[in-house]
DNA sequence: ACGTGGTGTCAAGAATATTTGTCATTGCCG
DNA sequence: CGGCAATGACAAATATTCTTGACACCACGT
């Protein structure tokens, strides 16, 4: 029984876009963290701590399942 | 204006028990990680990544929120 | 008294996330 | 054309999370 996969997609750049042409430099600002860990996360190059992962979800004001959703892969 | 500092709180013990006395190990297998993580996240040691986050949450059959809440500290 | 299961904890190392610095590309505006 | 802002990308260094193995402690049942 392994243990189930889980990909991690977001919805950053949508949202960054639905709130007025957010630049990534702008949103890591808001998070506290670098533009490249901006630009890591919303390509898909690997996914947030929790921490920052709330962080993003406040600063667009939804819940984090709205910016983060957990595709399982079998 | 210093990024807002952010603490997570976690009610994984409290449902581990609302779940039948499921233990530190039943979950952990459940979630895919060892037991010494699963005991360090339940008491608060470190934060998950958000995979795991997701995780607990899917084993437990609550939203991410009902699990993890993210607490500012200013 | 003895064994056992559940838990807390530690240390070393592997794996992953994050930072900083740098460079290339693209689109836009003067 | 020339400059600039935004993005994508890479590498090296640091930080954090996770694993494995070990040991101690406590509560419980026999």
């Amino acid at each position: 029984m392994v243990p189930a996969k889980v990909v991690i997609r977001n919805q950053i750049r949508a949202l960054r876009f639905e709130s007025g042409e957010m630049t990534q430099q702008d949103l890591a600002d808001r998070i506290g963290v670098s533009r490249q860990t901006v630009n890591a996360i919303e390509g898909g190059k690997y996914s947030p701590s929790l921490e920052v992962a709330f962080r993003v979800a406040q600063v667009f004001d939804k819940p984090l399942e709205a910016v983060f959703q957990c595709l399982m892969t079998e």
